[in-house]
DNA sequence: GTTAGCACTCAAACCGGAAGAGTGCTAACA
DNA sequence: TGTTAGCACTCTTCCGGTTTGAGTGCTAAC
């Protein structure tokens, strides 16, 4: 494919986005830097078409991309530009004061910022991090045969659960629970906290084991919500302002937005482009760009914008690549510095 | 207004909640306990229609009925049936085991089932209790400089919040601060808890103040978080699959449905039924339908159906009737018998 | 390899008439 | 006086035909 043709075909796509009508060789003649005729732009637009990049809504029509004519031009600009100084200032504006945030609270505020500025939904998913230790097992009681379990990592999450007794505990109890969760659970990784591990340990209490068995279910709930991935979606009244898509499927999207963990999770490197209806994604007309950040060395998880299959991909690729690249030393600097202010009864955590 | 015209409206409403057309004078003179011809039906209509409980889309098509309309209608309705014993069996099943349930899980099977039966959003409000009292304060410590503030009611939530200081506490602060609790928190109603009060105590804790107070900033956003009303919402997928309603305002409702807690803690008694775009509800051509529940003497909560307009009011009112009679007894006997187990990390429940 | 010219295609917009549902009014009837 | 049949009228909806215009593919000339 020669550079004409290439030329050409990002011309359209970029029209195309711009209009949202079917692109005429005419149009494209007329660009400043398409110095051929509408027929030479007609031929090489037959070949685009014939290679897959195009297509016509029917014959009389101009021509629109195709997903494949969508990837050409994204990959095309994804090589390009850096951000210029003053929007990047533009961002950081928006993150906020970067300082003393949490990890929960970059997210937030760079999905809220990414929203804003882009118009979209966007959408985090933060992995479970792998690395996380069990610091704290608590019991207190609350009520007759009620006692909270209560779990504490080293990442700062807080969870606890309720749970009824048979008996009431002796103090000897008490404390039997207590020193046996020093020595088994404390300092654990959470990763490891399978079922069968804590089968196991329920096993090791002994005579115990009757009485304390539903503290240690509870303990089995928490660490499978702590093993469980978060997803953050913002914005989604957005997409419900965008007039190409589909109501109906951007509401069916937004009460599985579950779903997405699976696309998000993925292993890619650097930028991925998902079109709705192409694959899993059911919003159709749509596309969702992500990324990737890093805690040090390890993936820790992906932001991305999902709206129309019009979008500004040549503003909003350096956007996320930079939102990412900041994320990623934000949160690794903030993970050298100091445990995490819970945030685990936000009622926007999803998992 | 006559009997004859009475039965004529009714006969209307219901013709056109079946059919979604506007409804003829033939229409109605066809039906078997109508005795009269076309014309008597037509000059009824007109009646009707500047009574304010019909209209015409256009003149020459058949009436419709107003809000007023409909409100006729169920009134007419709301005295009437009660639920045959099958049908109870059947809402009784649904319910599921009664029994030993919670408080939150019986709403959410109540909402459920109601969802499911009647195809349409439920909603349920279930009101901050007012007599919930605070029986347990604890401080645990996590972290460098970082504790958890744990804060337990008498109606079995758990919050908790982590708090970063600026000094570690040594023992003796701690000693003094879950005294401090013991003494004047531990017994006092949820609803006392206001930031007033908050203050009076920091003022209280004289030298400690200082290095003490950002705990006390966390039992205060606690409590407030523990005043607010709950709010669930069930089914909402049901309203995007009934073509009558606007996917786009369906949308802003589902993203903005806090704003229903003015609508449904509103005082009234018996139903109440609301209509899109009548008041401060925004979906246009739906109806919410609402009943209160008790616990004990109290107001406790309420629950209520979002639907089209066009529901069949004769089936749901009875529904939701029986529904917050039945939630009325279990939570009433529920409170006398056992605490509650926590759900407050229901990512379900807003407030 | 590029371009101008031309015939062709097709969707969208427009128009006008016919069909049909339903009304309001009037005059007759019990 | 209330009820009914009849009739003219209104208004939407549907259908088919025509027009318009944008855009194409092909061909022949440059």
């Amino acid at each position: 494919m020669d550079a004409r043709k290439r030329k050409i075909l990002s011309a359209v796509v970029d029209m195309y986005i711009r209009t949202g009508e079917p692109v005429g060789s005419k149009t494209i003649s007329q660009l400043p830097d398409i110095h051929v005729s509408a027929a030479t732009v007609r031929n090489d637009m037959a070949v685009l078409e014939e290679l897959g990049y195009l297509e016509q809504p029917h014959t009389s029509a101009g021509r629109v991309p195709t997903f494949q004519g969508y990837r050409m031009y994204i990959e095309e600009l994804s090589g390009g530009s850096e951000l210029p100084p003053e929007e990047r200032a533009q961002l950081d504006e928006m993150l906020g004061d970067e300082k003393n945030l949490t990890e929960d609270l970059i997210l937030q505020s760079a999905t809220a910022a990414l929203a804003q500025i882009t118009q979209c939904a966007t959408v985090v998913s933060n992995l479970a991090p792998k690395y996380s230790v069990i610091t704290k097992v608590d019991l207190i009681p609350t009520g007759k045969r009620v006692y909270v379990v209560l779990l504490i990592t080293s990442d700062g999450k807080i969870k606890n659960r309720a749970c009824r007794l048979q008996f009431d505990l002796t103090p000897e109890h008490m404390e039997f629970f207590k020193n046996f969760m020093e020595e088994n659970l404390e300092g654990m990784s959470v990763s490891e906290l399978s079922e069968e591990r804590i089968e196991q340990l329920v096993m090791a209490m002994g005579t115990y084991m009757i009485t304390l068995s539903p503290l240690m279910q509870g303990i089995c709930e928490m660490s499978r919500d702590l093993q469980k991935n978060e997803l953050y979606v913002t914005g989604e009244q957005n997409l419900f302002s965008c007039d190409e898509l589909d109501k109906a499927e951007v509401a069916k999207f937004i009460l599985h937005k579950q779903d997405l963990s699976g696309l998000l999770d993925d292993s890619f490197q650097g930028i991925k482009v998902v079109f709705g209806k192409e694959g899993d994604f059911v919003i159709g007309n749509s596309s969702m760009i992500v990324s990737k950040y890093q805690k040090g060395d390890h993936t820790a998880g992906s932001l991305g914008v999902i709206g129309p299959m019009r979008l500004n991909y040549a503003k909003i690729i350096p956007y996320i690549e930079y939102f990412t690249d900041k994320i990623s030393h934000l949160i690794t600097d903030e993970a050298d510095v100091s445990p995490v202010i819970g945030m685990n009864e936000d009622p926007n955590v999803e998992s």
